[in-house]
DNA sequence: CGAGTGATTGAAGTGGGTCAACCCTCGTGG
DNA sequence: CCACGAGGGTTGACCCACTTCAATCACTCG
C-alpha cells in the first residue's frame, strides 16, 4: 500500500482548512481582505499597526493558482506587479548567457516573488512552482502609492529587498563549504522554514529532485545523493526518496557549526 | 628608480583637479551641493530631472574621509545612513559564523554603501577602504522622507538595492564557473567599471591583493597567482605585481563567453 | 638594512565531477 | 490488469582542477 503524499506533511491539510472559511475561487481575481488571512503574520510585517493593515486593503489584491511545474514569472518579461505565496512551493532561477541554470532559492508560504524587476520593470529571474500553488498579486502601482502614503510600508519593502540580499550573501557563503556543510545547511534552512510556518521540522516531503538541490547547493546531483546516504548511513537523516526524516538535530548543527536559536 | 603609483592610473589626478574647484575640507562636515558634484552623473539616475535635483538637494549630505584599510562599516554595527563613494575603493564583506570572510564585491566611485541594512537597521557587511577615499553620507530619515516626496527618488533607492541584487545573482553564477573564466570576467568588470568613470580600461593598478581576488572569487590566492600567470603567457594580459596591462580584450571576451557591449 | 607582507612557483593530495550501469516508482496505454 | 517506458535516484570507478604545504623571491617601509 502506497502512502498518499498530500496526507504526510507538508501543505495541504492545513490549506484546506482554510479554504472552507475562507471561500476563494482558484484562479479566480477578486478582492481580497488581508485580514482573514492565513498567511497574514508572515506576510505583513508583525511591527504593522492594526490602522496600517487597513491601509493595506485599501489597495486591490488579486489571487492566481500556479499549477506544478509551471512557470509564475519568466526572466525578461515585463514587471508589473509582485506576488506573495499563500500556499505551495517555487523554485527561483537564472540562467546564464552559456545556458546553464542556477537557482538562487526556493519560497514558500509568505514569501515575495517578483521583486527583483522593480528596478529595471523588467524580471531578472524565473519562478515555477514545484507544487500546486496560490499567490496574491500586489500591483506596482499601488507599492508605489502605498510607499508614499505609510511609512510602515515602506520599510516593509524595504525589508523585504533587503532580505533578499541576506539570502544572497548567505548563499555565496554556502558555497565556500564543502558538500556535507553545504547540504547539512540546506536541510537546517528547510526545517527552520517549515517549522516557522507550522509544520512538522523533523519529517517532511522534499519538493524538489536532487538535481534542484545540486543546482541550489553548486554541485552535481550525483553528490547530492551520495552525501545524502553519507548522513543516512552516519544516522544524521533517514531518506528514502523524496522522504526524509531528521533524526539528530545536533549532529547537523555541529556539521554546520550553526546552532539554530529555536 | 620606482614609479610613484598615484601618478600612474586610478584615481589621484582626477581628484585633485576637482579638489581645486570644489574645495571640501576633507573628512568636515558640511551641507552639500549635489549640482556640482563630479560623480552625479552616477549617482543619480540620468532619468531624474533637474527639478528633482533640487529634491536631493534639500537634503542633509555630509563627506567624511576614511584612510586605506579603515573600515567604514563594520558589520552589526547600528544603520543611520547610506553612503556614495566619491572617491577611492572599497571591498565589502561577510564574515561567517565559523570565522571565514568572503568578499562580496568592490565599491568605486559612483557606488552605494550600507543598503543592507535598511531592513532590520543594523549593518549586515563590513566596508573597508582599499585606499584613501571620500564618501557622501546620507541620513536613513532623508531617504525615508524624499521617497514619500518623489516617485523618482524612490526609484532611484530601489534601483541601489535592485542593483546590488543583480550584483549577487552574478556572483552566484560566476562560482560555478572554472578558476580562468571567473578571473577573465573579474577583469572584464572591473576594466567595464572603469571605463565608465573615463579611466583606462586596458592599464590599471590592482588596488586589491591576490587574497582579496580570491574570496571574492572563491579560490585561494596560490590559484589566482597560476591564472594570472597563465593569462599572462598565453598573452591575453601583462602583470607585475599589481600593475595590470590587458593585451587582448577579444581573447579575453572569448574565454568569458560575453562580449562586452562598448 | 632588515623585517614583514605580498606574490610566485613547485610537488603532492583530494573532493567533487564525469561517465556509466542499474534500480525503483509511477503513469499510460494496450 | 499488466507491460513498458521515462524520469528520478543510487552507486562505483576513474579523473582532474583546485587546494595544501612549502620554499623562495620582490617590494616597501620603519
Amino acid at each position: 500500500m502506497t502512502i498518499d503524499k498530500h496526507n504526510i506533511v507538508n501543505s495541504s491539510y492545513k490549506r484546506d482548512k482554510i479554504r472552507m472559511k475562507n471561500p476563494i475561487v482558484a484562479g479566480g481575481k477578486k478582492k481580497i481582505n488581508c485580514n482573514s488571512c492565513h498567511t497574514r503574520e508572515y506576510c505583513l510585517p508583525q511591527s504593522m499597526s492594526a490602522n496600517d493593515i487597513d491601509d493595506v486593503n485599501s489597495i486591490v489584491i488579486t489571487r492566481k493558482s500556479i499549477k506544478k511545474g509551471q512557470s509564475l514569472i519568466r526572466a525578461g518579461s515585463d514587471f508589473h506587479s509582485i506576488y506573495t505565496v499563500r500556499t505551495g512551493f517555487f523554485k527561483t532561477s537564472i540562467t546564464s548567457p552559456s545556458g546553464q541554470e542556477h537557482l538562487l532559492d526556493f519560497r514558500m508560504t509568505g514569501d515575495s516573488l517578483g521583486l527583483d524587476g522593480i528596478a529595471k520593470k523588467v524580471h531578472l529571474t524565473d519562478s515555477i512552482a514545484l507544487e500546486d500553488s496560490n499567490v496574491c498579486i500586489i500591483q506596482y502601482q499601488d507599492i508605489e502609492k502605498m510607499s508614499k502614503i505609510s511609512t510602515v510600508f515602506l520599510n516593509h519593502i524595504f525589508n523585504l529587498m533587503s532580505k533578499e540580499l541576506n539570502r544572497e550573501n548567505y548563499n555565496l557563503l554556502m558555497l565556500q563549504m564543502n558538500a556535507e556543510e553545504r547540504l547539512a545547511r540546506f536541510l537546517q534552512n528547510l526545517t527552520q522554514n517549515l517549522k516557522i510556518r507550522g509544520y512538522s521540522p523533523s519529517e517532511l516531503l522534499l519538493r524538489m529532485t536532487r538535481v534542484e538541490i545540486g543546482q541550489y547547493l553548486g554541485l552535481k546531483l550525483e553528490t547530492i545523493s551520495r552525501t545524502f546516504t553519507k548522513l543516512s548511513k552516519s544516522g544524521v537523516v533517514s531518506i528514502n526518496r523524496r522522504h526524509l526524516q531528521i533524526l539528530n538535530l545536533e549532529a547537523l548543527e555541529k556539521i554546520t557549526g550553526v546552532t539554530h536559536k529555536t
